[in-house]
DNA sequence: GCCGTTTTCGGCCCGACTGTTTTCAGTCG
């Protein structure tokens, strides 16, 4: 049993009493104590008692206590008796909640989905009272959008569709200013869907023009504030939310429909301890409404400094100290990158006055190596003619120190693809697992161990091969990886191209790693990929000297002549 | 169900939109 199984212990007794219509209070009572186990640092052995952690008292204590002992919880068993489990996934239908779902089913005895459909169409869900023929049609189109939509959409795809809202908010004359919020603009690894504030002083011209776009596939709520639709981009549809704002409510409401819920909520109760109270168009104070230059601001008034928002997630963001968290202007160097050497777009020479022109301090060209064929990966004499070739363009570039190195295949059997005497004429070595994703953990784990123990080896890239919204990744144990980490002297990397964020942010927090943040770039336009980097970091509350590439020019080159 | 230096009872974030309830409940973010 892990601290996981009685988070899920709690939110599937939560859900199940939404269900039973249960005091919603104690519904949320239940989520707000899964909320506070998942942020307790301690794993489940180093908790003695789970009553002393703030947000659970002896009621949920009690059932956890039952659930820890013997692997089964009364609670849940009698809500599983009165609740069918189908009727959760109705839950996920817009416009039915809790009461509608209880209705529907002591009404007309509906359990599944495909029963709730069947009496939508047969016509005797607006027969009765609190439902009309309208919701009757919504709850049918929404059951087939269930079943076909994909729940959730993975950062990269979601940033794509936020490129052609943009570009198509930029070509409306009324639109003021706008900004991205909600879970896009945390840099959340999964979203739903895209929210925007835009400032206008014509909210029903920019409605009305947006809706006719071409890509715009069905309105689902449109009012004087706030216009609700679905948009169809490469055959995926999302819903995209727009709130139409005042210039003086614009830093309020972004900050309000940035989130997260939870940090909304810890926001207002701040202010509520103060006599004031936040809303999406100020701050009350009095008899006064308060509005803000900017969001800094905002934080400003509440005594606390700008929280970025990839770090507004649990609440507890506002109780510790984040001014030394790491953000994007900290950045002085990007690690690993590849060129036309292996499978990058560009020259070394184009690479090198990209990171110029980014004003970087310093850089390492980290080509793929031979046995990674399928990435044209380099052997020992085609590294070799790089190295040359960088030691001779280093003359024309003193603004950057330019590093030779290699992103280095570590191979099925644990071995790495160049003997120590190669290695040691480079720069900076990075190594990586590109193959075998299959093998059992311990075989993962001695390949990682292997690496970690080469003298020549200052850190691996995307440690876990995971992709977002696509491959699990390889078996990692991350309780031994982190060890290894630390015994070695080995940094590990957050890989910043939006389809890995590898480490993620969830396994770096509290992990007291050394990292470094890197694009992985095999184009000059990926180097741009750094503010994923940085927001996963700033997810994972990581202060800037903690990351290697955050150091200055010459504490970097110290650090890499040093050696291990 | 949880919490508390104004509280051991009475709160628990706040507002927009929809649909149908002719004055507001339910849902959503």
């Amino acid at each position: 049993m892990t601290k996981k199984d009685i988070i899920n212990l709690l939110e599937t007794i939560a859900t199940y009493m939404e269900l039973s219509l249960e005091n919603p209070f104690k519904v949320s009572a239940y989520r707000k104590a899964a909320g506070a186990i998942e942020r307790d640092p301690r794993s489940l052995s180093e908790i003695d008692d789970f009553s002393e952690i703030k947000g659970i008292g002896k009621g949920v204590n009690d059932v956890i206590s039952e659930y820890v002992e013997n692997g089964r919880s009364s609670v849940l068993d009698e809500l599983k008796e009165s609740v069918p489990v189908s009727l959760i996934q109705m839950l996920k239908l817009p416009t039915l909640g809790p009461k509608k779902i209880a209705k529907l089913h002591k009404e007309l005895g509906v359990v599944t989905l495909e029963g709730l459909k069947a009496e939508c169409e047969a016509g005797r869900v607006s027969e009765l009272s609190g439902f009309g023929k309208k919701t009757e049609e919504n709850i049918a189109k929404a059951i087939d959008e269930l079943l076909t939509r994909p729940e959730k959409y993975p950062i990269e795809k979601i940033q794509s569709f936020r490129s052609i809202i943009e570009a198509a908010l930029d070509e409306i004359r009324s639109v003021d200013r706008y900004n991205i919020a909600g879970s896009a603009r945390r840099y959340k690894e999964m979203s739903k869907d895209l929210d925007f504030i835009v400032q206008t002083d014509n909210a029903a011209d920019v409605a009305e023009t947006f809706i006719n776009l071409p890509f715009v596939q069905d309105v689902v709520a449109k009012g004087e504030r706030k216009l609700s639709v679905v948009v169809e981009h490469d055959l995926d549809q999302i819903g995209v939310d727009m709130r139409f704002v005042t210039p003086e409510a614009y830093h309020t409401t972004l900050h309000h429909f940035t989130g997260s819920k939870e940090h909304n909520v810890k926001m207002r109760q701040i202010a509520k301890s103060r006599g004031e109270k936040i809303s999406e168009y100020g701050v009350e104070k009095g008899d006064d409404l308060l509005t803000f230059e900017s969001e800094a601001d905002f934080f400003s008034h509440f005594d606390l400094p700008y929280i970025a928002p990839a770090m507004r997630e649990t609440g507890e963001e506002t109780d510790i100290d984040v001014s030394d968290i790491i953000t994007l202007d900290d950045i002085r160097g990007d690690l690993h990158m590849h060129t036309v050497y292996s499978d990058g777009a560009y020259s070394v020479r184009e690479m090198i006055e990209a990171c110029v022109a980014k004003g970087y301090e310093y850089m390492v060209i980290t080509d793929h190596s031979k046995s990674l064929r399928v990435a044209n990966g380099l052997d020992e004499d085609r590294l070799w003619q790089q190295i040359e070739e960088i030691r001779k363009l280093r003359p024309e570039y003193p603004e950057i120190d330019i590093y030779s190195g290699t992103e280095m295949d570590i191979l099925k059997d644990g071995t790495l693809d160049f003997s120590d005497d190669m290695l040691k004429e480079l720069d900076y070595v990075i190594a990586a697992i590109h193959s075998s994703f299959q093998q059992t953990e311990d075989e993962i784990m001695h390949r990682l161990e292997s690496a970690c123990n080469n003298p020549y080896v200052r850190h691996i890239a995307h440690p876990t091969g995971r992709l977002i919204g696509g491959r699990a990744g390889y078996a990692v144990d991350f309780e031994k990886l982190i060890q290894m980490a630390k015994d070695t002297n080995t940094v590990m990397e957050v890989n910043a191209n939006p389809r890995r964020l590898d480490l993620s942010s969830s396994v770096i927090r509290n992990s007291g790693l050394m990292l470094t943040v890197n694009t992985d770039a095999h184009h000059t336009r990926h180097l741009e990929f750094m503010e994923y980097g940085t927001a996963t970091l700033q997810k994972g509350l990581i202060e800037k000297n903690q990351v290697i590439n955050t150091f200055s020019r010459e504490d970097f080159r110290e650090w890499v002549n040093k050696g291990k």
